[in-house]
DNA sequence: AATGAATGAGGCTTCATTCAT
DNA sequence: AATGAATGAAGCCTCATTCAT
């Protein structure tokens, strides 16, 4: 049906000009879809953007479909490094203070590109694809966090609790993004959310 | 090139006999959506199936949009109806009460079509128009819900008790949905949605 | 690998108006390629020359392989018509009788479109597709002819005899088309051909 | 648009050290060309699969056609060679005597390379070059052989009768090769070609 | 001489939409 | 009101060829 196929592996840019190459790709990418969305991206105009040769685009990237994925994963790596620098030294804290750690981590994170970032979200065909790029990997943290102070914990099925809170982050965060941005300025989501999941994780 | 024309449908469908073929035009939508995903979703394959001429269509949707925005529209109003129908007879129940009733309105909302829903959320190229939809309703109802027992709740800003609770239902039941639906069929995620947000909004 | 997916049915033209249009496609098609070659076969000049627009070719034939392979159909169909006029009333004749009826009849049927013919047979990539057209319904004429006289016959291997005349009188009138035109016009080619395979057919 | 130019290899390839590449460009031009056909045949490929950049192959050769080109010319080289190894020593036989020969030496070209045959036959835009290429050669031999015997010949066209000759032997070859290989490995067709030609050329 | 990144004309095809009947 | 043939802008992508290094 959809997923096409699995989008042929093109050259990799080994020369230093062909890496600028693709950078300048993927960031007339970006731009078109923040600026102009997904309508307007074409493999033409972003060429142009980029002040490439449409032929050079498809060296590097076999369809439209790999310009987005790569973007994408370019945008969640950038997001998962920046979340990991507000994530070291938290050994021997207590569930609620790491609790807020993880939530100023993935504001932090959302701040990378929040343009973009909902552009992704909201107007990319198979959303579905990509929205796995940026969560495994926090889950991951997040298990291992939590897993480290279970007898603290009150929800005894710890997949549930991941879930439970992971989710709530990334829809809280992002519906105040789009539309409550007063929220994240004023620090009142952070403490909403870090009383919210601290109450229902934490043994009463 | 040229912005679209206004693109959002001027004219209601005329509520006569033609109702009928409309409905199977809108049904037909649904179901090519929901089987075969945005990307084979053609207005030629719409009338086909719906066993009408693309001329007769376009008779009563000005443009491929309109089509998915009525859609959209139906499937929320249907939504809504569902939960309105779970939310009779709570006026003298307590938080942690009209807050489950609440969550069960939300998951029996979310039954209606999930398939679709699904797709409606994940491959339409959001013009910002569909998410209103499902959403601001409930809000609504969530705020007087919510207004009249001020006194048993925590958060002293409403609005914002009302966006966090209401977003982290809308996202757990829809990602429970599309991750682990095992969630729903046992409850847990009615249990624990419950509880969670019980903790945050009342006064401990 | 090569033989495309079974080029998918189209629309098959219902109302005489899209009759018109079908016509003035293979038409158009058989100029340029006869004129032009099949380099310049391009699916917007058939279009072009046809005076149609590059939407209605392709509701009749979903690729530039259906639009070559419906011409040479169409081409093949003419030319067994025409043998065929000139393959009546041989029942009782002898075989040198027959043969020199049928190459008359072979004659005749690669003078409809010698252009075409040549285009067909020198330039279209899949070539072995379209050569099945206008043989096996010549073989199996020949192969009851020569079945009925098998007791004048020197062969004993029936079906090799036909593959030996078949083959022959084809290559023969082609290479005279296009290398020895004035064989044809002479009558010449007819003569030797005759005295070829009547020797060949005949016991001496 | 605008007529290519000259397209016809202007230079020879270098028959000197780099030999070797020219060698590995034919030698993928023709893997390439009978393993996947002449749809999957670019220059890039070709370049690749010869372990050559498509820089150096444009050193060599001035387009894609005199690549192939070359590759036919090869070919038909080869045929040609090894034909006359079996033609030696006929200078006292009979007609029927060297037809068989002929006939012979014309089964051992054809077995050089079917795959790379068929494919030059079947698939390349033959650009009128070819066909001359394995042509005329042997043509110029049969002339002269039959010129010799011209005592025992009934046709007394002899340009006529070579024509007749070649093209029969070629097609009917060809056309075993694809239809009925069998009849190659059992001899019948050695056996009823030089019976068939036999018959036409030798006086009664 | 070799490399391989870059070029770009132009081919094929789709599909929302119009309009003559 | 309905039909469906026709339209054509515009998108995606290939590949022979060039040229800077």
């Amino acid at each position: 049906m959809s997923p096409k196929p699995p989008a042929t592996p093109r050259k990799q840019p080994k020369q230093e000009r062909s890496q600028v190459t693709v950078e300048a790709i993927l960031s007339a990418t970006a731009h078109i879809l923040t600026e102009n969305g997904y309508n307007q991206l074409t493999t033409n105009r972003v060429a142009e953007r980029a002040g490439v040769s449409i032929g050079s685009l498809y060296q590097y990237f076999p369809n439209k479909e790999a310009l987005i994925f790569a973007l994408a994963e370019q945008h969640a790596n950038e997001m998962v490094q920046l979340a990991k620098q507000h994530l070291e030294g938290l050994s021997d804290r207590t569930i609620p203070e790491v609790l807020r750690q993880i939530i100023k981590a993935a504001l932090a994170a959302h701040a990378v590109n929040p343009k973009l970032h909902r552009v992704l979200h909201e107007q990319i065909p198979h959303s579905e694809v990509m929205k796995r790029l940026d969560q495994a990997k926090i889950e991951n943290l997040l298990q291992s966090f939590l897993a480290q102070r279970s007898d603290q914990l009150r929800p005894k099925n710890l997949e549930l609790a991941v879930f439970m809170v992971e989710r709530t982050i990334r829809a809280l965060i992002y519906g105040a993004m789009i539309d409550h941005p007063e929220l994240l300025k004023t620090g009142e989501l952070e403490q909403e959310l870090t009383l919210m999941l601290s109450a229902y994780l934490v043994k009463s």
